[in-house]
DNA sequence: CCCTCCTTAGTGGTATACCGTTAAATCTGG
DNA sequence: CCAGATTTAACGGTATACCACTAAGGAGGG
């Protein structure tokens, strides 16, 4: 996540992050100059920060309506590991592929930091752990377009963490060591079955979870429509 | 593909189109305010157009340099190939599990248009009908995620088929058949391994023909640096 | 003749300002 | 008091204009 001090990308990040720490809500409406002026930039770099953030998927853009944070439901979740039990499954079976000395030791220390995160039971420090060590075999992949199509589930999936609770790290590091083993022995077929099942693993403490929140339904286009009037 | 009449949807239609057709060819540099200037529109939705089509993959932006018609390298053909292969098989899967006698029917239509466009050997026909089933069974996994992460690889498909030749349209057809009929039965695991052997047959004649272009693997940072001087 | 410095214009990044649309607020008549 | 017409201004969409950076092309000295 590279910051070319550029005012988009200033505001890209500024606002990804208040979205994945719930500082904005699912279907919070998104004013362009009230934000513009809020973060100090200009209307258009605040825009084009919108429009990345709506390919990434965390903001939803209205035709001529307007921007507000994504709602994120139950099915939006289910949706969720449909996909990441496949491409994250494609991910450990390159990566097993394509390994090399020089990955697996890289991918070894990611796995040391779990095992050392997991330890002493910090959980932000697990999350970033286990973040890292998934994000590592994307790269591993070594393909570009998997890496592009990763990059707004990481957004959601890390959405989700906050808004839910991870599910026994001890449990989640143990698979990590499991899969490890797997694409460092270039096993493809069995590293993509096993980071199947461990995404799969998530899936039912995750619904579980937010069948709880059930929002209202938020439906874009009518927040879309709502405006404010003067305080 | 909904065009609101907004100036930025036009400029991003009319970019995209000229890409998919190669009318602008890949490494291409893209001018803003030449581009601007020839759509009759201004920077602001020009450059708004070239973020969509950043996202999508079509563009690659160099920060604080430009923007230029993506590459499209024998290695991205595999990397294609690679999550089109899964993406199409779980569409295939979740198709299949949640088919309805309705949805079945739309299918059917669109298989029915195959056959048509096959008979008449139409390639022009027997493309969009084609990808019009394939895009049908997108739509038939009713996952919006899915759908978003398809999008960009559509086009680049599209490309694709337009660089080289498409491989017997015939043998595809039967290919879809046998797909329809799984997906109809509600076999799932059956429609994803067919949906996934019918991208894997077409793997080897596209990286095949794309490795006879082997443009001198344009670099992006290079070509962004050259600039033109008053003609 | 070549190398170095300097000028200049092409280019992306950003701000400001205006416009059209439309929802909210206000006004009017019943 | 309420329903409908009318006014107001919030908001997204767009154009114009300015700035900073930098590479191309030329000037001047070795």
């Amino acid at each position: 996540m590279s910051e070319p001090g550029s005012l988009r990308d200033l505001a890209y990040a500024t606002l990804r992050q208040r979205i994945v720490e719930v500082a904005l809500k699912p279907g919070e409406r998104l004013v362009e100059r009230d934000l513009a002026a809020e973060l100090n930039v200009s209307r258009i770099p605040l825009r084009e920060a919108l429009r990345m953030l709506a390919a990434e998927g965390l903001v939803v853009i209205v035709p001529g309506k307007g921007a507000l944070v994504s709602p994120f439901t139950p099915a939006d979740v289910r949706d969720l590991f449909d996909v990441r039990e496949v491409l994250e499954s494609l991910a450990a079976r390159l990566a097993a592929a394509r390994a090399s000395a020089e990955s697996v030791e890289r991918l070894e220390k990611r796995l040391e930091e779990c095992r050392a995160a997991t330890a002493d039971a910090d959980v932000t420090r697990i999350a970033a752990a286990n973040a890292a060590f998934h994000a590592e075999i994307i790269d591993l992949a070594d393909n570009p377009l998997l890496t592009s199509l990763m990059s707004p589930l990481a957004a959601r999936t890390e959405w989700l963490f906050r808004l839910t609770s991870s599910r026994d790290p001890a449990e989640q590091c143990s698979e990590h060591e499991e899969l490890f083993a797997l694409i460092a022995a270039g096993d493809a077929d069995g590293a993509a079955a096993s980071a199947y099942a461990h995404i799969a693993a998530g899936r039912a403490p995750s619904t579980a979870l937010a069948s709880t929140w059930s929002e209202p339904t938020v439906d874009p286009e009518a927040v879309a429509k709502r405006r404010r009037r003067r305080t």
